[in-house]
DNA sequence: CCAATTTCAGAGTAACTGATATCG
DNA sequence: CCGATATCAGTTACTCTGAAATTG
């Protein structure tokens, strides 16, 4: 008895989630290689594109509570991929970085994670790959505003 | 300093995986009102849709080991919200199907499961929704390949 | 004996809630 | 005192690896 999927009836949000958990599952055997979770890995690459953000900045960003964040960037300080500087206008606030060894380590992992999203969106259209990123771009968005304050 | 996101850098594996984020952390406490987890939620909709799965088909379906499966279908048959049943055609097969009770607390849940997808889509048009499915629907089958035997 | 399925046991990851302390 | 941040502690949710039994 064969298994096909019946696609035109799949909800999104079904959808997403396993393609996601597709992907965890493909990223932790990858990136094992490097000694780098999932999380570890997203966590670096926001900060490689947004570098000085607080830990409550990353948590409103990744839309996890600043307790989850904490203990992934501790790890990271640890092992002296991050390192967290005191804000100078304001004591309490510590801003994180890559180090130089963590922007070597991400640097390495990174085609493996670039290969991985080429192959699963291989033959799609560079404009049906826009609109796919703008339809998650706007689903970010409203999630954003759910739990949290505006992202005011 | 405000926090706008890059959304053309941003990549389509970081994406969905915020919006599963966001999604996972939404529907928990939603569905908390019927005492569902997410996976539980997950893996009866499934089942509505495709009753008579087995384990074993079920977890590849879902992408995750059938180890963990079980461990899902087993909570949810001691709650008698799912049975299952020898196969008829061999002995050592048990097919699940969703019991009335099941059936209830799953079409009681499931309007607030479409209303947060209705809301994350809002103004996006339908022929954009299916674009997006269909590259979903890409994504899924080349992960199911990657870890696992072909889905035959 | 082999392949697929089921399932137990133990472990690890990832995320959460609650509470406390600090800073402006 | 309030609001935001940081962070400790305990807990829950979810998934995995390993191993064993069953069936055809």
């Amino acid at each position: 008895v064969p298994d096909s999927p019946r696609s035109a009836e799949l909800s999104l949000i079904y959808m997403v989630g396993r393609v996601n958990q597709g992907i965890r599952r493909e990223l932790r055997t990858r990136l094992s290689e490097w000694g780098l979770s999932v999380q570890e890995y997203t966590t670096m690459s926001i900060l490689d594109a947004r570098p000085e953000l607080s830990n409550a900045q990353l948590a409103r960003r990744a839309l996890v509570t600043p307790q989850s964040m904490i203990e992934i960037l501790s790890k990271l300080e640890d092992r002296e991929l991050v390192a967290r500087v005191v804000d100078p206008a304001h004591g309490r606030i510590l801003r994180a970085r890559l180090t130089p060894s963590g922007k070597s380590i991400l640097r390495a992992a990174d085609p493996t994670v670039k290969a991985l999203q080429s192959h699963l969106l291989e033959g799609v259209s560079a404009a049906d790959q826009e609109r796919v990123r703008e339809a998650l771009r706007q689903a970010m968005e409203r999630l954003s505003g759910i739990g949290d304050g505006p992202g005011a």
